[in-house]
RNA sequence: GUCCCCUUCGUCUAGAGGCCUAGGACACUGGGUUUUCAUCCCAGCAACAGGGGUUCGACUCCCCUAGGGGACGCCA
């Protein structure tokens, strides 16, 4: 048998590193086994899914040389890899799944739904799809569908026993029919959703070994459970520990950037951002910490796997990445530094910033310091300010971060209008609310002009800083982020300036 | 709340019943080399979640408890 596995991401926001941890795991294995690693891009959700992602997704992943044999850019014998090229795919089988009775159509409204899950989770039950459409006749479906009535296809799941599913990490897993939902495998829009796409996929493609996110395993009886109705063999599953913060939750940008990108801009080489990937959650046979990509792929095996939750170390990743730094030889040092700092015409762009304010050149790297490395440290004093208070600071910089979070395109301009309009409507004197942005990007309270900063220094960048600069501040607490959530949507509704759908 | 997974130093981990007086790495502390700093070298600190079994013997196997995490969406 042929080894094939794949890592399947959905294009919707920044190329997060848990999509190169799995990917790194599924490569090496399928390398080490002559066998091809796929790339498939899980575009199934119209509403959030963008090209742009899409490609930074791939981007990202070359970037850290986890190339792909198969994939939406580079082909293959199980094309096309994006989802949204195979709906006819999805529509054929799911009419198959239907008549042979492993699938039933569900006209229920979203307030139905609502309803009901609230009932049952008052009523301490596991909040689930309570069969209404499953008695339909084909009569009755028939009239539904002539009306052209809004559908979806759910999964019809046993009401009694339990799956059995083999985990290659932790062995028999057993899971109670009745607290497996009645997924929707296509939704209203004719799109499938994940579940359905996945396995219908992982079937086709012929991939015969998963390694994904723990996250997955209380998904994994909706999954057999179309692979069984259509008598397909299941391929193996190796669900791998999830990355977590420092403080045990799953790894999440809110508290540091998930962003392989952020890395990137930070300054770490994909040698050694990789190889501390590879610590997580394995070890090699003699205890090397510090490996190759292809010292990796030799020794991997899954049975060096460990499953508790690895907490994702900035300082050891530091470290690892000073180890790979020192011994570049000198002009490789030269020449990935000068890229990393001036490439892609950010040396250009800086100087632009920089010319009209200079005298002399020794002017000119004291000023784009944090335009070339992390900012400095800001407190609680540096936002200290005669018309704006520490609450307001935290709020700005709150709503700037959802703001710039959404935007359509990231440049000066838009960024700019945003901004500006944010600012006209809470309220505020442009110059007054750009303040606690100034400090939070720059470190300072005077800086090269802010918005060309924040085009440079790129989202994740920004994000972090603008993260770190609330932390400063004090936080924001839960009840908190709360309120301000609320009050960002009112914001929302208001600004005229084109904010991306969620 | 329900179900599932997990549990060795602060963190990443080694450990497949006697090799364990539990090893390595990061971090931290102290010392040495170096014109400073960093690097580098040496040393130190520091863990088997708790309780029951099984066994001649349990970090390793089983059970319970506790703690942590995940899932419970027309998100993935």
């Amino acid at each position: 048998m042929t080894i094939r596995t794949r890592v399947a991401p959905s294009p919707t926001g920044s190329p997060h590193l848990g999509t190169a941890y799995v990917a790194l795991f599924n490569r090496a294995f399928a390398h080490q086994n002559d066998g091809k690693f796929v790339l498939r891009i899980e575009d199934t959700d119209k509403e959030r899914s963008d090209s742009a992602s899409d490609q930074a997704i791939q981007d990202a992943l070359r970037w850290l040389g986890l190339n792909w044999d198969e994939g939406p850019d580079v082909g293959g014998p199980f094309g096309p890899y994006r989802c949204s090229e195979r709906l006819k795919i999805y529509h054929d089988l799911i009419a198959e799944l239907v008549s042979i009775g492993g699938a039933f159509y569900c006209f229920c409204s979203k307030e139905r739904l609502d309803t009901v899950r609230t009932n049952q989770r008052q009523q301490g039950l596991v909040p689930k799809y309570d069969g209404h459409c499953l008695e339909l006749s084909a009569q009755e479906i028939q009239a539904h569908l002539e009306k052209d009535a809004p559908h979806v296809i759910r999964l019809k799941v046993p009401s009694e026993g339990a799956c059995v599913f083999q985990d290659a990490l932790r062995g028999s897993i057993e899971i109670p029919w009745e607290q497996v939902d009645m997924q929707v495998l296509l939704k209203s829009d004719r799109y499938p959703t994940y579940h359905f796409a996945a396995s219908v996929d992982d079937h086709l493609m012929e991939i015969s070994h998963i390694f994904r996110g723990e996250e997955w395993l209380s998904s994994c009886p909706k999954h057999q459970l179309i692979y069984s109705y259509f008598g397909w063999e299941q391929p193996e599953l190796i669900h791998l520990p999830l990355l977590r913060n420092p403080d045990q939750t799953k790894l999440s940008k809110r508290r540091q950037s998930t962003s392989i990108n952020y890395f990137r801009r930070c300054g770490f080489l994909p040698e050694a951002l990789l190889n501390y990937l590879a610590t997580m959650g394995f070890s090699m046979p003699d205890e090397q910490e510090k490996f190759t990509r292809e010292e990796f792929q030799e020794a991997f095996t899954p049975s060096r796997l460990s499953t508790s939750g690895p907490v994702f170390d900035l300082t050891k990743l530091s470290w690892l990445n000073g180890q790979y730094i020192r011994e570049l030889p000198l002009t490789d040092f030269k020449g990935i530094l000068g890229e990393w700092a001036f490439g892609e015409g950010r040396a250009e762009a800086i100087l632009r910033l920089v010319q009209s304010r200079t005298e002399r050149f020794d002017d000119v790297f004291v000023q784009a310091d944090y335009l070339l490395g992390e900012r400095a440290t800001v407190t609680l004093e540096s936002f200290s300010h005669k018309q704006i208070s520490t609450e307001e600071c935290v709020k700005v910089l709150y709503f700037s971060l959802q703001l710039l979070e959404h935007l359509k395109r990231w440049d000066s301009d838009v960024i700019s209008e945003g901004l500006k309009q944010l600012a006209t409507v809470i309220g505020m004197k442009v110059r007054v609310f750009l303040f606690p942005l100034f400090v939070a990007i720059s470190g300072r309270q005077v800086s090269l002009p802010l918005f060309d900063s924040i085009e440079l220094l790129g989202k994740d960048v920004v994000s972090a800083r603008l993260h770190s600069a609330i932390q400063a501040l004090g936080g924001v607490s839960k009840k908190a982020t709360k309120r301000l959530e609320t009050e960002w949507r009112e914001l929302e509704s208001e600004m005229i300036f084109e904010v991306e759908e969620n």
